[in-house]
DNA sequence: GGTGCGGTCTGTAGCCACTACAGAAGCAAG
DNA sequence: CTTGCTTCTGTAGTGGCTACAGACCGCACC
């Protein structure tokens, strides 16, 4: 087992096992230039410095909070120029806030209406269905 | 204002209004085989029946209720077919609802996680932001 | 019959956020 | 040096549309 705290860095294997994000993935925010192009290897394998392990935890836990690409492009930028308010960061994260509400509440209506649908029927075995039949109605 | 009742069959702008599905959709659900290819005037524009109107409401609908393509598929088919019970609608709604209660749990959580952030936040002018350390702490 | 204008046609490319290959090459342990 | 895992690049696919471009249709009006 090897020993990446000193100065080798991780390949991209070892930054996926440790962020849980595919390895694919990493190279795919490489190319849209969501994380910083890494070092390489004399044969050309990545290698990540620590900085570059926490930016990626950072987009990890981000994209777990439903933050969009261009949400959380939004904040880095800012962290990397060094140029933002607390302020800032706290409108856009109640802003998202905002939309997630927004899908809870779409969500809770087409709950209840499935609801609505499956207490309709008679789950028979009859080519008849009341679901289908709400479904068919003309608007 | 011309009158569509008649044996004319309705033109795909006329589709749309009615079911509310943009005209590139309706094309799309062609060519993805959920409607079938209607009629062609002399001049080859698509004529739509009352029948492929029901039709496209249908999967209007129950798109709203947030089947995916591929549930609506199934459900239409067993219709097609004439070759279903009630009790296998019943199932497919049921597995549907299962996962947008998920899918609501999900959101609850993200937004309790996104307060609670929220609420760490001084909001004030400076370049320190307790969510910013949230987000960038190492998993 | 001509004109004008809006509706419709096909085909292709783009969106988001990945994911899935193929085929070659690197790298570390034994 | 061999073995076998990891990583490389590049491209194409996913779902569910949406957005064009550039040509053609159809219908009212004169």
């Amino acid at each position: 087992m090897s020993d990446f705290t000193n100065a080798r860095g991780y390949p991209i294997g070892e930054m996926s096992k440790r962020t849980g994000v595919n390895i694919e993935t990493v190279r795919y925010y490489e190319r849209i230039n969501l994380m910083p192009k890494p070092d390489r290897t004399a044969g050309g394998n990545r290698q990540y410095n620590h900085d570059q392990l926490k930016r990626l935890s950072f987009i990890k836990t981000s994209r777990e909070l439903g933050f969009s690409i261009d949400e959380i492009r939004a904040l880095l930028e800012m962290v990397d120029r060094k140029d933002f308010t607390c302020g800032e960061v706290h409108g856009l994260t109640i802003g998202h806030l905002v939309s997630v509400r927004e899908k809870i509440k779409g969500l809770r209506k087409l709950e209840k209406a499935l609801v609505e649908m499956a207490a309709k029927c008679s789950q028979g075995d009859v080519p008849e269905c009341p679901i289908l039949e709400t479904l068919f109605e003309t608007r």
